[in-house]
DNA sequence: GGACTAAGTTCAAGCATTGAACGAATGAGG
DNA sequence: CCTCATTCGTTCAATGCTTGAACTTAGTCC
């Protein structure tokens, strides 16, 4: 620590409040000074460089009352934004996101990945992505796999074995000349109910089914992903142990009851749209097998609250769009076994974000840290 | 926030530094400084207060080398301490702790607390802390109880309902005129093994059975207690959904099948002393039930790691006492349960901490907050 | 006894925030 | 049209923390 790090820390730490703020949104320095609790001496010194940089703007002044007027701040349109992507079994997506939280723009392609090495998959992620953010400047980049995580490499990937291993945060960093961020995709589409806008809460999990089931969970406003990657595999709760042998080794999982693939199969379906129609027509065998997997969710689920207490599940993914079908069935069971303690309450929402949501959590994790370490900003 | 506040904030994060430092063990000036990052003179300024409050003692000079000897600071042997007590089922028990996390005295009195009202239980432990206490300053007091805690309130407590809804943590610091602090026994007995020495890591579970199961779960070294008090529920995790019924409304629960109660049952005998004994002499039933036990125990401590990614289960209370007839039957479970990424392991250790863990985790409860929030020191 | 070494203290310098005073820009009222 | 009230934004001296270098102190080594 030199001379004057322990003051620039103070600084760096009201540079993210009034970010944050303006996160929340736009606002004058006075006005941001009275939410912050700075003063608005400090206030005009912050936005300073921070306007210099081109990271904000000032807008005209707006007289709207007595007295000056007052001129908002607010992110620059043609300031720095964050790229994410996606790389799953079927398709690949990435999204372009404003320190604003405004979309710019979203791109969701087909593809065919599994069988391919990881270079020629990063190498399809990087045309897409130089494609699609041309000319604007980069902050870093968010790259969602379906697989755990640990240090930048993935370390388990049932539905696409062949990324195991690899360095692909490191890999896709050197094709762009950026910063790359590797996370599970449930990580990020919990991430992206929780930033830039809080769509649940502070606590809640969001699961969802795509290949296997994940759940991202937020405790306290941050996702927590454990000592080495491996938190929230509900998919491997166990909710049956003499029950159906899982390709994990164990037994009884709750993947073995409320995965997509074992819905579709129970309710003869071929696809989630297939699936959808049928239980808006009414057919009862695809009720049935929708009330099946929702009962074994909320078995395990009842689990993970109990074990986590949060108040707020969130569905995604397929279970999202499957939510009408799904949720008494998860709800009974959580009403059943989860413990309460007088008011408590469980919660169980759809979310409101479609399929981009484990994109927009990419690109989120970039602004996120652009505004947790306003440094990057000037760099 | 005033104008010096920011710097205020600056000095006790410094002092606190310095006197976690100091918890891990004794050390002079120029040691403190090299150990912390801060200057020799910070340290000069910083531990002035410290020695003239009586926080800290100055040793002689020491004289073993070069150059002018140091003068060892340690955390004065008779400066303030913090006190834990413990209510329970059948006893009552108090631990005196200094901030150097030495233990000064402990006590065990066994108790029927059952049907007694908290008006009662509370003077008898506020006699208890007074009688064990005798002239030594006290920075507080940390109260353990079998159950859910919420603000300083008991919201749960299927073993001893009458403590539910009373302010204990209030009432308790009104008879003694200190702060207190109310907690589960479960979150107390983990927090022993994290403060003031990590005897488990930073991240870890510790699971005890005393009437139903708990588990404390540490987090990033932090009790992780939930959004409402309600984590780490263990023994309310399902392992098999249509399961025995449970009295909290679920089936299947963990507790139905690993309970202290239930195994004595099933082993034919009262006590878990009588438990021992028949296991180190063999007794096949009881060897049986203990299995059993494991196993039921295994699954569901299987999906808390799958959940909650903590390499480390820690075996405290009973479990403790039956860990070497206990531990391979849950091992076998967990590795078989298990996600693995890698060489990932899960450790399963034995508590060195005999039954004073909770009380002594109450204490340390006071004491951590003592070193997290310094200005108390001078109050 | 003198040189050497390391511990602890003193002190001017540096820096982010603050609050008060000040300047700027507008609306209201006569 | 002019003045006053009002709010926004800036300037500036003051504050109090850590720092590093210089200094003092108290021992060992030869």
């Amino acid at each position: 620590m030199s001379t004057v790090d322990h003051l620039r820390q103070v600084r760096l730490g009201n540079l993210r409040t009034v970010l944050l703020a303006l996160v929340d949104r736009p606002g004058s320095r006075a006005d941001l000074a009275a939410r912050t609790g700075l003063t608005k001496a400090t206030l005009s010194n912050l936005t300073e460089p921070l306007l210099a940089a081109g990271v904000l703007v000032e807008d005209p002044a707006t007289g709207a009352g007595m007295g000056r007027p007052s001129k908002p701040l607010r992110f620059h349109p043609d300031g720095p934004v964050a790229v994410g992507a996606e790389i799953n079994v079927s398709h690949l997506a990435v999204e372009t996101l404003g320190l604003d939280g405004e979309t710019l723009s979203r791109h969701l392609v087909p593809a065919d990945i599994r069988g391919s090495s990881p270079d020629e998959v990063l190498d399809r992620v990087a045309e897409l992505i130089r494609e699609h953010t041309g000319g604007r400047k980069l902050l870093g980049a968010g790259l969602a796999v379906p697989g755990v995580v640990h240090d930048g490499v993935v370390v388990r990937a049932p539905n696409l074995p062949e990324l195991v291993g690899a360095p692909l945060a490191a890999r896709l960093g050197e094709r762009l000349g950026l910063d790359v961020e590797l996370d599970n995709e449930a990580n990020l589409a919990a991430l992206a109910h929780l930033w830039p806008k809080h769509l649940a809460g502070e606590d809640f999990v969001h699961v969802s089914a795509d290949v296997g089931i994940g759940a991202g969970v937020v405790l306290n406003g941050e996702v927590y992903r454990g000592a080495s990657g491996f938190a929230g595999e509900l998919g491997h709760v166990v909710i049956e142990r003499d029950g159906e042998l899982c390709t994990c080794g164990s037994k009884g999982c709750v993947e073995r009851y409320a995965g997509l693939d074992v819905i579709l199969r129970e309710a003869g379906r071929r696809t989630l749209d297939s699936l959808h129609e049928a239980l808006e027509a009414g057919d009862a065998r695809a009720h049935r097998a929708v009330t099946q997997a929702g009962q074994a969710l909320g078995v395990g689920l009842a689990t993970l609250m109990n074990l986590f207490d949060v108040p707020t599940v969130v569905l995604g993914g397929s279970y999202a769009v499957l939510h009408e079908h799904l949720s008494a069935a998860i709800q009974s069971e959580m009403d059943t076994r989860v413990l309460a303690g007088g008011e408590r309450h469980t919660t169980l929402v759809a979310s409101p974000l479609g399929e981009f949501a484990v994109v927009r959590g990419a690109a989120g994790l970039v602004t996120r840290r652009a505004v947790q370490q306003p440094e990057r900003l000037f760099a």
